[in-house]
Parts: structure tokens; sequence; C-alpha cells
DNA sequence: CTTTTATGAATGAAGG
DNA sequence: CCTTCATTCATAAAAG
């Protein structure tokens, strides 16, 4: 957006250049000034109203999965869900451990990302009752939870910051016996904050963007 | 988006409006006249383009990644997008986990039995150090690494103790005993509320949009 | 190729 | 806060 908006800025001081200097057929002193045909004007529309569309439909997407995740229950993957009673009411097991439904956890991630750290305990009084509508949830779980988020960030931080360029050799100079038969490729595990980066980084894309820049 | 739409064609008729009939103070008859340069049209048209593009590709991921729940588990709410998309439809895999090399396999094994179960963190360091010269390696890998082998060492020792196993019924897979010691008040959630319901309630769909804005 | 197993990694909870 | 443990998830490797 910034980048779009200065863009125009520049093209614009150019177009005065022009009109400044070599007088180019742009009538003479007017400030240039064209005029964009409703033909244009309709282009530009249709295409922007397909990128709405598309959007729209992102967003019946968004909500189709997670509602069906919140139906689902929780994680499909684990489907041992919980309590069972045997026929003489003895009790077998039951989940000892708190697992956040997407939903929470999507809204816990927010708040997380919301910038201050410090969920007071009024806080996270709140935020149980809002999270309590998705799921079973207490007060120490949500505690837990930013606990272990904020630890486990900063760590990662850390991490990905002290990878220094670490050339990291192809001294596979090991092995006399049975080495990996193939070439083994192995990306450990890239840290990369997972927040941001992930999905939105192609290199089609990008370059794109920057080639109007 | 609707929105905006709907306001740009409602400005239009404005426009076209101030053409024909009222000359408002624009200049005496002069049609509506919108300045932007072809250059500017060029630029904000392949922009939008661009973003179009971007759209595209993120229907794509999200349907892949339905897709994908639909057969596996899911994991929504850190979905590592192990997958991702060129713009020719590419697919670049990424994630792939550690494997350690058989030389430095032998190496942690030994670093293991040798006792002090507690590899500190600049232990920890030193021992990165000394693997990777055998092969791609982090910390974290060295940490999870001995996490998980004194885990698993454990709970092996165990079994083999408390070998009474009266299978009768699948039912649990440890023993009770001397698993902790103390009381293990576990799960604070759930008030047992008799039959089933269990662990799932109903979700309020509804509700999470909001959460959303 | 499909199923099973072994194990690296993620994460909720407890202790200090 | 930080560290540690226990449990679970996902996937590379092995078995069929």
């Amino acid at each position: 957006m910034m980048e779009w908006d200065k863009q125009e800025q520049q093209q614009q001081h150019e177009e005065q250049h022009n009109e400044n200097g070599n007088g180019n057929g742009n009538g003479g002193g007017v400030i240039y000034v064209k005029v964009m045909t409703d033909e244009q004007m309709e282009v530009l529309r249709k295409q922007i109203a397909v990128y709405g569309s598309i959007c729209e439909q992102l967003v019946e997407m968004h909500k189709a999965l997670t509602a069906q995740q919140d139906l689902a229950g929780v994680r499909l993957g684990n489907l041992y869900c919980d309590t069972l009673m045997t026929s003489n009411g003895h009790k077998i097991t039951a989940r000892q451990r708190w697992t956040p439904t997407p939903v929470q956890l999507q809204i816990l991630e927010r708040i997380f990302d919301k910038g201050n750290g410090t969920p007071s305990k009024q806080k996270i009084k709140e935020i149980t009752t809002e999270l309590s509508q998705h799921g079973p949830i207490s007060e120490t779980n949500v505690y837990n939870w930013f606990q272990n988020r904020r630890a486990r960030s900063k760590r990662k931080q850390l991490v990905t910051g002290s990878n220094n360029a670490e050339s990291e050799v192809e001294t596979e100079v090991e092995s006399p016996k049975e080495k990996k038969t193939k070439p083994e490729f192995h990306s450990q595990q890239i840290p990369a904050s997972r927040t941001e980066d992930i999905c939105f980084q192609s290199p089609e894309i990008s370059s794109e963007l920057h080639s109007l820049e």
C-alpha cells in the first residue's frame, strides 16, 4: 500500500517534470490531467470486483472450515475422547490434559499477538470465560498457555538469532558404513517464526510485486 | 468489499449526474475529469492483478488444506503448511525432520549412557558442536533427543517392571502405581457431568465471528 | 504401494 | 519467569 502510494506520487512528479521542461504534446501550462474513460474505469472496477469476490470466497471457506472444526469437537486426530465407563460403573480413564479447540487457539493467539504480554489475573478470568464458550477450559489452562507461549516464542527467537552463518560444510566424512543412500537434504527444524512467514512466500508473487516498484 | 463496490458505483453515478445537469463549481460544462495517467492506470491494474493472484493462491491453499484435513487428522490452529504453491502449481515441500546419522547416534548414545542425565545448556552446545562435524544438526535437535531418550527409557523400565499385566481389557497402558508420588489431581476441567456430553459442548459458531473482529 | 513401527518435535502442566 | 517432565502428534524408516 505504502509502496503504491509513493509510486504514484513519483510518477506524478515525473510528469510534472516533463511538463516543465520539454514541451510535449500535453498542453501548455495546464497541469496535465488526463482523463480516465468510463471504459477504463469499468475495467478497473471489474478487476477489483473479482478480487473482492475471491476474498469473499476465502472468508466463506474459512468460516466453513472453522465451523466444521468446532462441530467435530476437538481434533479429529485423537478420537479417544474422554471418559469411558465400564458396565459396572468403573471409571477407566479420562483424558488428563486440556487441548485447546481450534477456535480457542485462534482467540488465544490473537490475544497474545495483541502485544501486552501480561495477562493479569483479571484478564485471565475474562479470557477463560470467553473461551469456555468454545470448549472446556479453566483459568489454569489459560495461565499455562500464556506462560508457555511466551517462553517458547522467546526461545525460538533466540535460536533463530544465534543461528549465525553456520557453514555446516559437507563434512559427511563419516560413516564408513551405510551412509544414507540419498542426498538426505534434511533441513532441520527451520524455526523460522512460524507466526508469519509460512504460507505467503511465493517467489513468483514477490518478484511480481518487486517489479512494480 | 461489496460496500466498496457499491460506493464506487454511486460515485460514478454522481459524477455522471454532475455532467448532465447541474453545473457545479467545477468549471462550466466540463465533463467530470478523472486525473490519472495511462501509466498510473497501468500501475494500478497490475497491482490489482497481483493481489488477485495472491488471493487465488490463497484459495488454492485453502482447498488443499481442507482436502488434506478430510483425509488425515486436523491440526488447524497451528497449521504448519508444509506445502507451498508456486504460481504454476508446483508444490514445494518443506518441513522435514532431522534424522541423526549413524555416527551422531552413536555419540549421543554414548553420552547418554555416560550416566549424567542432565545435559545442561552449555553441554548441549558442546555436543551440538561436536555432532555438527558429522552432519547437519542443531541444539534443539540435541535437546529433543535427550528429552525423548530419557522419557522413553524410563517408560520402558516401568513397563517391564510392572509386568503384572492383567490385560483383561485393553484399558490402560500404564499403572497408576509409582507413576507419580503424589495424588495427581489432573484434569481440572470437565465437571464430569454424568452420562454423555463428554467433552463436546455445543459449538457456538456465531460468536466466533465476533471474536474475529 | 500400504501398514506398522520408531522417533523427532510440539505442547500442557508442574516445580522452583 | 525458567526448566523439566509426560503425553501426544506426525513422519521417516522399516516391514509386509
